[in-house]
DNA sequence: TGAAGGCTGAGCAATCTGTACAGTGATAGG
DNA sequence: CCTATCACTGTACAGATTGCTCAGCCTTCA
């Protein structure tokens, strides 16, 4: 487990232009194709790299507004809940979580409108005792994961030698 | 803005297989190279794809902990805040929010010991007041779009039928 | 010393991409 | 009703890329 400095430039390389081929990217990392081709096997083969799925922007597709819901459930509940949560396509993604709270989802709707809707779709749940959401205004930093691989790089090149 | 039917099948076969070619989506939607071309260009144009980035795990990458924490920020500080917490590369992701809370963010450490680092890292700064922090235990629902594709395309598709 | 693993550079057949062009059907405007 | 526009189809071609294999070289490790 854990990726070399290589890795970390390839995945970096793939993160600014996915849409670059093994050999290009073997062109731009100054090595051999097959290098690049064994490393890429390996990285997604080990489930470094899940995949390569399109980066599908919500608000371009009509669900311009996003909200966080902390989501209060009945004790032995959560099973059912996150079943119901699963068949509801505004809801992507759902955690369960420590503290304050059980469940943490991640909703969008097609205006703050449309919210109310969504929330009820979502709270209209026997296993939900409370639920408590934040709309989101901005998103100063975007789900990004370079930084993260580049220290990631470092932690293990960087030691090593 | 929207997308029709034949978007969402196109979006819904990227996901699936996103090592595919254009050739081939063109062989399994059953229309001609083309078409799926065109829509592609459309589609990353109009930014309802942003692109194609590799979807990296950070558990597979050496940080299999995650938590989401919200910060309280001291009034007028949101700007400095914003650029700090962009310079940690453990905050995957920052939101302002509504309500209880000034602003949500991602996280992942190495360990939950770990996470006190980062967690440290993020609060050690002037404009933060508090912060409260909930670790993710499961995470039953992984970021997902293909539902939300799916209904969007319904949406545009059934009612003008 | 010998074995194993990773990288290089090269080669080959098959496939795919970028691009262009003409034909067709549906739609919107005149 | 006629016509321009638009999207899709089917085809074509040159150039680039992919998947795969092989031999050689170097470093690490037992």
């Amino acid at each position: 487990m854990g990726i070399d400095e290589l890795d970390g430039r390839l995945l970096e390389l793939l993160a600014a232009e996915p849409r670059i081929g093994v050999l290009e990217a073997s062109r731009r990392l100054g090595v051999a194709r097959g290098t690049v081709q064994a490393r890429l096997d390996r990285l997604q083969g080990s489930g470094v790299i899940r995949g390569f799925g399109p980066d599908v922007d919500p608000a371009a597709i009509g669900y311009p507004v996003t909200a966080f819901a902390t989501l209060e459930i009945r004790q032995g509940q959560g099973r059912d809940v996150r079943a119901h949560l699963a068949t509801v396509p505004e809801v992507l993604e759902l955690h369960t979580i420590t503290g304050r709270g059980d469940m943490l989802c991640r909703l969008v709707a097609r205006s703050n409108a449309d919210l109310q809707r969504v929330i009820d779709k979502v709270v209209g749940f026997e296993g939900i005792v409370r639920a408590s959401t934040a709309i989101v205004m901005e998103n100063p930093v975007p789900l990004r994961i370079v930084p993260l691989v580049r220290q990631a790089a470092r932690d293990a090149g960087g030691p090593a030698s």
